[in-house]
RNA sequence: GCGGGCGUGGCGGAAUUGGUAAACGCGCCAGAUUUAGGAUCUGGUACCUCACGGUUUGGGGGUUCGAGUCCCUCCGCCCGCACCA
């Protein structure tokens, strides 16, 4: 059969059809054969998709294949986060309904993703949006909140007032929504929320499990994150008052130098502490011009640090000194308990803070180098605060102690009069999750005047989303004007009752999407425990670094909420996680508003798949970010069809050879391609198990190709075999990058076979060692020859040889030789003096 | 400020972990083929120098027979966190 022009779209359709028709990348659970999981972050059917995730779904595709080759039971598949804000956005542009434009979007990205033959089992595939699967997470809720893990309150919120949206902490990013960078305000508000600080510890310590197959900057930014503090809560009583404030503090070792106290503008003790105030009005307008301030001013690191005295003083429960409590816009209510023990001589704010305030100062941490020599710090002397290790000073009894055993010693002084308990402090906050969204799953809830909150009955759900429901042009959820599905009865009174209208956070949906891709169709249950437990983990997890703390925080803590409530068995889901680097064009990032977007469709109508494929994985290695480049995939094009012209001017002499067959070269060119052959293989497979470097997988065999356009001609007559068998493990390493062209070029060979089940090809040792080498001769480091020499020959051979070049010898001439190091089949270095 | 990463030709990037720096590709140059262009094949291409040779992995220093790789120091860029008490 004659191979003609490499036409990529129609093979590309061709072997689409038989992959997808012999349903190869079809898996079952199988406890006989070694399981590998490997997922990709599933896309938001925003309507096309974009080379972003083209990248990241070819990286996860070459892993599968390669993993499959290699003999694993591979999971891989791939489904769609189909709730969100976006869905109703386009519904009112188109007025049209979220749920029409996101099926049509999924259908559009999913013929895009089979044109790309992408080795998923698509049977598995999910929408987040189907009942059949926001059920299960309603029923999760119901048990969460039967533990005690959901829970309802009333407190200041982030809200959102372009998505008309509170947002979970995560989802703020420097005072802007993460979605669409409008500036976060802060509302009172009633919500759901999950105890995911409950996990904070565990959350912390497992990514001690996760080292080594995280990143190592995503495991920093989830502690960081976190952020458990170790200190203390000490409590002061507040003068002429029954009240006390209780602080959080990392330094109880300086609480005799605490002269004063501050606290934050929205501190619950603030009306009280100030009702009769002599300036009460100038209190108040500081305060609001405070709580005024958006976040981004007010969180500034040049923020001019401003407080305001309260007229009120509490107690130093040590020194038992009256301390004036101010208001201070540097302090936060999210952090600790929203007042600080202010220690001006040990802590920089507190210093600036005291400064501009004329507040006395009380040093009371010794540095040792005036320890030594008998002298005490004053604070008089200071220009700014001491916030080293030292000795106790002007602190009673713990005078002279080191200043880290005197915090325990210090609180447990205090703990005798109830004053004062060890305690640790987290960044971490609760997960908000209720959404005042149309486009979610329901929160399986009910309002009753008599019985107050009670939950669906598990028997009644799924509480399904109304799709007829029509979006408000004003953006904000049609729900609670929906009487049908607001109004209803209460389980436990059967008086009239109203549904909760608020919906989850889309978060929820990809907290825990990857486990029931291992089960998808279960109707039974949401996760069964044989497919779960053969699965799970998730051997290799792959996608942008955007979701360092948020997906993939969720998700860790979902997977062990899950565990609790008896779902599931794993402790964490992501045993390796790759983080890709973004595609970037001109040096940017893609955008419509720059017009520098590179479309994948027309990439694929011009190029094909696989050339579109190949030149994305040899651009850059997976982590970095990737130039797109239309010369490189000009060029990635141009390699494929020079692979191509290869088979087609060889194919007379081709035999159906798989790789490696060829053992007796006859002559040295044959010889060295056989090298060239298994060389390769020893590259390809170590630089694919070593972090997935494709680039330099991709290029060794361009090396192998180049090679066999050196050597055919030769050989065509007098070896093809070894010309089969080089190109049979040519095809076989690139086949997991650009499959169709090495299927149909398999074929040509005379392959009777499908290359995809191939296995991965082994290299022989033996083949590797070359009965001579170079050696490379230096005198004082610097190169000076090169000579042939037997494979292993004797070190004085070497040197001999080496010494007698005539290059070298120019060098030494004249001159002692001091010393002469042999390394074995690489180099001589003569050392002349 | 704290934490993490990075710095190699005109460009994207290699370098078996201390042993010939610049593999592979892009771009560029030359030759072959072609009526021509394109495509293709072959060769060349770090820099300086006509050459011999010299220089070069952000700068400086160190360890070593030998350093892109290890150590110190400085500079620059990127990312994360940041009045966190």
């Amino acid at each position: 059969m004659a191979l003609g022009k490499y036409a990529p779209e129609a093979i590309e359709r061709k072997w689409q059809k038989i992959w997808q028709d012999s349903g190869c990348f079809e898996v079952e659970t199988d406890p006989s054969k070694p399981k590998y999981y490997v997922l990709e972050m599933f896309p938001y059917p925003s309507g096309k998709i974009h080379m972003g995730h083209v990248r990241n779904y070819s990286i996860g595709d070459v892993v599968a294949r390669f993993k499959a080759m290699q003999g694993f039971n591979v999971l891989h598949p791939m489904g769609w986060d189909a709730f969100g804000l976006p869905a109703e956005n386009a519904a009112i542009k188109h007025e049209t309904h979220p749920a029409k434009w996101t099926y049509q979007n999924i259908a559009e990205m999913r013929d895009q993703l089979k044109r790309l033959g992408y080795s998923y089992d698509w049977r598995r595939e999910i929408a987040t949006c189907r009942p059949e699967y926001y059920k299960w997470e309603q029923k999760f809720f119901l048990k969460f909140l039967e533990k005690g893990l959901a829970y309802r309150k009333n407190s200041p919120q982030n809200w959102c007032p372009t998505c008309n949206t509170v947002l979970a902490n995560e989802q703020v990013e420097e005072g802007l929504c993460w979605r669409c960078d409008s500036e976060v305000e802060q509302k009172d508000m009633e919500q759901w929320f999950l105890r995911i600080t409950d996990y904070a510890d565990e959350l912390l310590d497992d990514l001690g499990i996760l080292e080594g197959g995280w990143p190592e900057r995503v495991l920093t930014m989830q502690r960081n994150w976190i952020g458990k503090s170790y200190g203390a809560e000490l409590t002061f009583q507040v003068k002429d008052m029954d009240e006390s404030i209780t602080v959080f503090t990392t330094r109880p070792d300086t609480l005799f130098g605490s002269t004063f106290m501050s606290v934050a503008a929205e501190h619950p003790m603030v009306e009280k502490l100030t009702a009769d105030a002599d300036n009460k009005d100038e209190i108040d307008k500081f305060i609001k011009n405070i709580r005024d301030m958006d976040r981004i001013k007010r969180g500034a690191d040049d923020l001019e640090k401003e407080g305001i005295f309260t007229g009120r003083y509490c107690v130093n429960p040590v020194t038992g000194k009256d301390i004036p409590i101010y208001i201070a816009n540097f302090v936060l209510m999210g952090y600790g308990t929203g007042a600080v023990m202010a220690v001006p001589a040990h802590d920089q704010r507190d210093f600036e803070f005291a400064r501009k305030y004329k507040l006395p100062m009380q040093a009371v941490i010794n540095p040792p180098a005036l320890h030594e020599k008998g002298e005490t710090l004053d604070a008089a002397d200071l220009d700014a605060a001491y916030t080293d290790p030292g000795y106790m000073i002007h602190s009673g009894q713990f005078d002279g102690m080191e200043n880290e055993p005197a915090k325990k010693a210090i609180v447990e002084h205090l703990d005798k009069s109830g004053k004062g308990v060890m305690a640790v402090n987290y960044r971490l906050r609760d997960w908000n999750v209720s959404r005042q969204r149309f486009w979610g799953a329901p929160i399986p809830v009910i309002y009753c005047d008599k019985c107050g909150v009670v939950p669906v009955p598990e028997e009644d759900l799924p509480v399904l989303l109304p799709e007829n429901a029509q979006v408000r042009p004003d953006g904000k959820s049609p729900l609670p004007d929906m009487a049908e599905f607001v109004n209803c009865t209460c389980p436990q009174c059967g008086a009239a009752a109203r549904r909760e209208t608020d919906t989850f956070d889309t978060f929820f949906e990809s907290s825990w999407y990857y486990m029931r891709y291992c089960d998808p169709r279960n109707e039974e249950q949401a996760l069964g425990n044989q497919p779960l437990d053969y699965w799970m983990n998730v051997d290799q997890y792959i996608g942008g670094i955007e979701h360092a703390i948020l997906h993939l925080l969720y998700s860790r803590f979902f997977t062990k909420a899950l565990r609790d409530t008896g779902f599931v068995r794993n402790d964490e889901p992501f045993a390796n996680l790759l983080t890709q680097g973004m595609v970037l064009k001109d040096g940017g990032k893609m955008s419509k508003s720059k017009g520098n977007v590179v479309d994948p469709n027309a990439m694929l109508a011009k190029y094909g798949a696989d050339a579109t494929r190949l030149f994305i994985l040899f651009a850059a290695p997976p982590v970095k970010e990737l130039e797109w480049s239309d010369q490189g995939i000009d060029g990635a094009f141009r390699f494929l069809n020079r692979l191509w012209r290869l088979v087609e001017d060889l194919e007379p002499v081709l035999t159906p050879e798989v790789p490696t067959t060829f053992t007796d070269p006859a002559s040295d060119t044959a010889k060295e391609l056989r090298f060239k052959e298994h060389d390769t293989i020893r590259r390809a497979t170590r630089d694919i198990e070593n972090e997935f470097q494709f680039n330099t997988v991709i290029a060794a065999i361009m090396e192998l190709v180049n090679e066999l356009y050196q050597v055919k001609d030769g050989l065509r007559e007098t070896e093809p075999k070894a010309l089969s068998s080089a190109i049979a493990t040519a095809l076989t390493l690139l086949s997991p990058v650009a499959p169709h062209i090495c299927e149909e070029l398999w074929e040509a060979m005379g392959h009777a076979d499908r290359l995809t089940d191939q296995p991965w090809p082994a290299f022989d040792e033996k083949a590797l060692v070359k009965d001579e080498v170079t050696l490379v001769v230096q005198v004082n480091g610097k190169v000076r020859g090169k000579f042939q020499a037997p494979n292993n020959a004797p070190k004085d051979e070497a040197e001999k040889i080496a010494l007698s070049l005539e290059n070298v010898a120019k060098y030494t001439e004249g001159k002692a030789v001091r010393k002469v190091i042999v390394i074995p089949n690489r180099l001589v270095n003569i050392v002349v003096g």
